[in-house]
DNA sequence: ATTAGCACTCACGCCAGGCGAGTGCCAGCG
DNA sequence: CGCTGGCACTCGCCTGGCGTGAGTGCTAAT
């Protein structure tokens, strides 16, 4: 545990770091943060800060900069703050309007780019289970078909199954029919033991396992996980952007979804809040100038989608937290209904 | 139209320049494109060239580098190169083993992305008529209800319709029936028909006219003109990518999808085979140091979906060319099954 | 029409020097 | 004991000058 003067010296180096992005020495930080001591004082307290790895000097006669570990110091020590309020009302105004599920993501996600000035990414609601409320199967090809399942709530999850032969027309009818008339109106549970049962029937297809498992897989939610981005272009911002060549590296891994849901995932479990990772915290090498703010959301105590901000180390933190958190606030609140 | 040597000349200086990202010389082309004159001759051919704005030189002691116009004459004048075996042989192995359409687009793009190492764009294939199977409507909210239509070749179609009024049960329950039975097996007119005459009757639900829209919509091929991306990374490739401050603009409009597809559609509808805009062709401001090249795909004579590649203007362009019209066939072929 | 020769231009890289921001340390002061 | 003023020191950055070489355009000869 730091001194209190010692804290706000480290703060103030963030925030003007942030604010600039040049190194900040102890007559700008004396001068302009009125922290009531001398440049010589800072420089001391400088000092311990680097001692501690909290802050480094780029070169010699440069300024200060703050570590990744300095980062997450100040992050840890950050009251959280509220976001302001125009912006507060511009979530509400401008997603209110929104006419169906992917309309509000689409807008989200813009809003929250606008908000952060970053990179924004959310995941689709992993969607709660629900009762089936039609079956359709649909022959593709010859040994394929489309089963779609139209849910209750106003969902239609689609997949593809392999049948591993080629029934006939009249075959098809009727484990149409038949599916139909077992799960209707049935949760995911009670749809697996009925659909179970009738699969276990004699003479019964061989691909009614199959089927089966898709339509139960359906109606717990989907399996899809859908991810959609927002303001790559902020990255390549001439302020508060990255170097030309990190970029690269982090488009394409921003284009490997499974990289950055499994990351997010990680993150949301570890934290009831926004949660944060900074730097080389990310464990991966083309993210480790990036820091991601990200939190859960969905329907209250099932936090199980996720949204988050990704930019530079150097970002401004409570800023995106704040977005972050009121985005995803907002979120469940129309998930839910 | 040019003389022969001169033509030579500014192949030369574009396949150099593409090789080298650096201005080409007159000693250079003399001496490794073999072209039996010595430099002189060519610097006067480069004058010519220059003259014609065909050319232009960064600085004084600098080679030449081609101009938008330069790039067009070349394109113009260029015998359509065949993909070199192995790609061809990648595009059919790589895509052939995709499960549905949305795999096979994604695996699409992903590849072409990779073939031309830049930013490759498919559009979805814009959907034919098809019959229609089954209608769902599900409530939503209290003003809104969901409309699924699966088709008999099955694809899924969503979409939102405002009621106008807050329905009972039983009439939400009549309404579905009596439009899946109109319209069960029919085709987009003849389903039109059927259902303007349904919502005719007397003592109608007020949104009869709004759902049989939708229906219709769904069964004309859906409304959606989903855009896939892959490749941005390569905008910021060292070798062959773009300026920094050029990257975040055209990521922008490259986000901004609309804008994307309304230049992809221009240029398809302009063109049977290939279609390319160099730098300031495309008319727009973000995108004047890029170069798109795209074609129609679909069902035989009726290539009615996109597909594209982004990349500088400084691109390979019989290569980019190459596969982009490869893809293209590939893409054709399959989606008529 | 092509070529060899030549003078000219000018971006680029290199180096030295001055500047100044910022530091670390030390002695003195409250 | 902590803070402060002072001071010497370091070192990146900027500037200006210079040499180099690539590349050109022109001209005269073939």
């Amino acid at each position: 545990m730091l001194e209190e003067r010692r804290r706000a010296v480290l703060h103030a180096i963030v925030e003007g770091y942030v604010a600039t992005s040049e190194p900040v020495g102890s007559r700008a930080l004396a001068t302009h943060h009125h922290l009531g001591v001398s440049p010589a004082t800072i420089r001391n307290d400088m000092a311990a800060l680097e001692e501690e790895g909290l802050i480094a000097q780029p070169h010699t006669s440069a300024g200060r900069i703050p570590t990744d570990k300095g980062y997450r110091y100040f992050v840890d020590h950050l009251a959280a703050t509220a976001l302001p309020e125009p912006q507060r009302r511009a979530i509400t105004t401008f997603l209110s309007d929104a006419v169906d599920l992917s309309d509000t993501v689409e807008r989200s996600v813009r809003l929250l780019s606008q908000l952060t000035r970053q990179v924004a990414v959310i995941q689709y609601p992993s969607l709660r289970e629900a009762k089936v409320r039609r079956v359709e199967i649909v022959r593709m090809g010859q040994e394929r078909a489309l089963v779609v399942v139209v849910s209750a709530d106003a969902r239609v999850e689609q997949s593809t199954i392999l049948l591993g032969e080629e029934p006939t027309d009249d075959a098809f009818e009727r484990v149409a029919r038949e599916v139909n008339e077992a799960t209707q109106g049935l949760g995911p549970a009670a749809a697996e033991r009925k659909l179970a049962e009738w699969a276990a029937r004699p003479q019964q297809v061989p691909w009614a396992g199959v089927l089966a498992d898709a339509i139960v897989g359906a109606a717990r939610g989907g399996t899809v996980e859908r991810v959609v981005f927002s303001g790559t272009q902020n990255l390549a911002r001439v302020d508060g952007g990255l170097e030309q060549d990190a970029i690269g590296s982090v488009l394409e891994a921003i284009e490997e979804q499974v990289v950055l849901l499994r990351l997010l995932h990680e993150m949301a479990r570890d934290s009831t809040d926004v949660a944060v990772r900074i730097g080389g915290e990310t464990h991966h090498e083309a993210l480790s100038k990036t820091s991601i703010v990200a939190a859960g959301y969905g329907p209250l105590g099932g936090e199980s989608s996720l949204l988050g901000s990704l930019g530079p180390t150097r970002m401004d933190y409570p800023g995106t937290m704040a977005a972050v958190r009121a985005v995803a606030r907002y979120l469940s609140r129309v998930v839910e209904m």
